[in-house]
Order: structure tokens, then sequence, then C-alpha cells
DNA sequence: ATTGTAGTTCGTTAATTTACGAACAAATGT
DNA sequence: ACATTTGTTCGTAAATTAACGAACTACAAT
């Protein structure tokens, strides 16, 4: 009756934040272009602005992203050190 | 209002069934040893059984697993084609 | 035929996730 | 002051997830 290791909790953290299209969609945007405001992913998904909001704020949550007040927009970019926490987490876990 | 592509939808799906502790604890086991029984997983983990098949259906159902009879047990080995399909989707994912 | 073993499925419950529109907050521009 | 822009928060609803124990199925062994 082993406890679970908190790297593998680690993971499954990083792994659910990924969890749905959209989410991918932003990273990946943000892993093109750095930066991105709420308005230009909204213009492009299709989805409510507040649905957008939601997923905005787990990826945040999770520590993938971080959101800098430029009013009246918010700048939304990778949260670079965690990022790099998750892309070291899955490539030993996935033996790449 | 693009579309989301489906190779969003696919790295998605995968992280979705990342996206817990015991998935990862099992995935993590049997790129170790190639191969498990539900038993020998149930005794290391502080699960129900029948959570635990709760799962292994889910991983199973990602694509992730299979399983093979061998009676009375189930030997469980990682779907060596879909793990590549996903190994290479988040490296990309990733820019690893 | 009966028992034992291995694991799944069922029924249930509680919590979380996803989604939307409406209402709200903060700051800028008029 | 007031409207506009940008995005969040609230309230709500439906669906999914996670967990458990009990009941069940399939096969092997006695």
């Amino acid at each position: 009756m082993s406890e679970l290791k908190d790297k593998d909790k680690k993971i499954a953290r990083y792994a659910k934040a990924l969890g749905h299209p959209v989410r991918i969609y932003v990273l990946n945007l943000l892993s093109e272009q750095s930066c991105c405001y709420s308005g230009d992913l909204s213009e492009k998904l299709p989805i409510a602005k507040s649905t957008l909001s939601q997923h905005l704020k787990e990826l945040k949550d999770a520590g993938l992203i971080q959101g800098e007040i430029e009013s009246p927009k918010i700048k939304y970019c990778i949260n670079k050190q965690n990022w790099s926490e998750a892309q070291l987490l899955f490539k030993e876990f996935l033996n790449l």
C-alpha cells in the first residue's frame, strides 16, 4: 500500500490542466507568440468568453500561464518556470 | 471562429487520461516492466479494486493500455502504437 | 458440484467540469 | 458624469469523474 508519489501527483495535475482542447489551443498559441489577450482568443474560439475565462483560470491555477494587467486588457503569457517543470516532468514520464 | 484542430483534441484526450495520479502510477509501472496484473496494482495502491478497475478502463478507453486475458487474471500492457502516438504528440506540443 | 480467485459491473453518492448568459468591475475615452 | 471596452464573476444546468461496497461473471481447482 505505498502512497502515491508527489511527482505522480504533479504530473497528473499538469496533465489534467492540459485535458481540454481549448487549453491545448491556448498553450500552443502561447508557445508560438509568447503572449496574447483574452480577446484574441475569444475571436478565434467558438466558445463564450465566460467559458474561455474559466479555461484561462484553470491554466493559471495549474501554474501554466500568468496574467499581467495592461488596462483595459490582460496580457497572458506562459509561466516559464512552471512550464519548464512540466516539460521536464513529461519528458521524463514519456521517456523522451 | 476557427474550429479546434483534431490534433488539439487528440492531445487533450491523452492528457485527460493522464490527469490522475493513479493512472500516472500505472503507466509509470508499465513503462518499467511492460506488463502487470490488476492484482499487482491493487496490492500497492490505497484504493478499492473497483476504483482501480475504473481507472484501468479509462486508460483502455483512451487507448493507452490494453488487456489480455490470462485466466483467471488479466495482463495489462502498454498499447505501444497509441503510446508512441501520444509520445510524439506531447513531444511536439512541449517543444521537446 | 462447490469453492476459490481475479477482476468487472452495478448502484449510489459527492464532487468537479463544462458551458452559457447576465451581471458586474476596472479603467479609458468622451 | 457617462459610455465603452475588456474581461471576470455569478448563477445555473447538464454531464462527467471519482470513490466505495456489493453483486456478479468467468475460469480453475478440488
